[in-house]
DNA sequence: CTCAAAAACTGCTTTTTCGCAGTTTTTTTT
DNA sequence: AAAAAAAACTGCGAAAAAGCAGTTTTTGAG
């Protein structure tokens, strides 16, 4: 929970979360989706006491967790153990400093398509749907915009064939389209 | 430069310098600016091979630079050093997250007086005026909106005896009045 | 399987933000 | 110190995004 007080961190054996943080009028701005073998918590390793950002299972989620004690015991003392983890902070921090500027200079729908190619290369899909089913709203929290705006965009994307929508199953017919609409921004770093 | 392999990083001994990606029609992101101190070019030392982002210099600047292979031996060798250089990763990524919800929850007046905040905060005045000398365009540029839309604000802010500008010269006048206008946002996390 | 609640959707209006084009001021160069 | 270039500013129209209020569809509990 945003603003507990930081006790470790977890790494996801199964299942999927949401990582976010809560903005004003309790409007949740989605940081990333974590499933199985990621790291959860991590955030809160910095010089902060308290947990700058919440996250939520999506679905039955079991975690492993290390207490910040056992963890910094383990870094101090194991260098490759510090350097490896320092690694992954430096992709993260690539990745969340892309996404500043994917915001920033983004349209709606660019955010939306950027969004569905984020889940689409992130969680796969079986029968051709998406393996991870969000609601609008939640797909409007990662794209950092409006349930309504993400219900026209989708609604358009249908019309031109590039996706279709089974209530909340979505599959992506057109990858390349897709793509290629966001290509002069995108690097795809967030997998 | 941004595209440029990745050599080392940099430590700022004297000056200031801007930090930024480039997105669409050379459209500038910047991400944080840097001062004495402060190390720059740790975004390289992810996965990546070539540098996301690319820094200029706002005035005559001295740096120390370490080669990649230095600094992996360092950080093989001496656990201590991993752990501190991760932790200061560990609040870069709280930073760059905080800065996703900012520019994609706040207003465009908001986000211009967040600016201002932060430069206030990190460089401070001198007889009333910022020590940091930038141009409208790069207020834009780190706000995420248009050169336009900060002249307008700054109009405003001066309207409403908040602020004073004399050319490129700022002063704040009232920091609090300023500070209670994006409190609900923002925890003042980026210094 | 039925029914109530939640989510998805639609059309419309309002608000916010952007972008152009021209003018004025400031800065830099010679 | 004058001229040229760059930056700052202004008003206005256009576009994008958001918000509201209702209807329809889907979901999940009993």
């Amino acid at each position: 929970m945003e603003g507990a007080l930081v006790n470790g961190l977890f790494i996801i054996l199964k299942g999927k979360a949401k990582v976010f943080r809560t903005g004003i009028n309790g409007k949740e701005q989605i940081v990333r989706f974590a499933k199985e073998g990621e790291i959860i918590g991590h955030r809160g390793f910095g010089t902060e006491e308290y947990y700058p950002i919440g996250a939520i299972a999506l679905e039955d989620t079991i975690l492993c967790s290390f207490t910040r004690e056992t963890l910094q015991e383990s870094l101090l003392n194991n260098a490759k153990f510090g350097y490896d983890l320092m690694l992954f902070y430096a992709n993260e921090l690539n990745r969340s400093e892309n996404k500043v500027k994917t915001i920033s200079q983004m349209t709606v729908r660019e955010r939306v398509i950027d969004t569905l190619l984020y889940i689409n290369r992130k969680f796969g899909t079986t029968d051709g749907f998406l393996n991870l089913t969000l609601s609008r709203k939640e797909y409007a929290d990662y794209a950092g915009t409006t349930e309504e705006q993400v219900i026209r965009t989708f609604s358009s994307l249908k019309k031109e064939g590039l996706i279709n929508t089974r209530a909340r199953h979505i599959s992506i017919f057109d990858v390349h389209a897709l793509k290629a609409e966001i290509s002069q921004h995108n690097f795809f770093l967030d997998s």
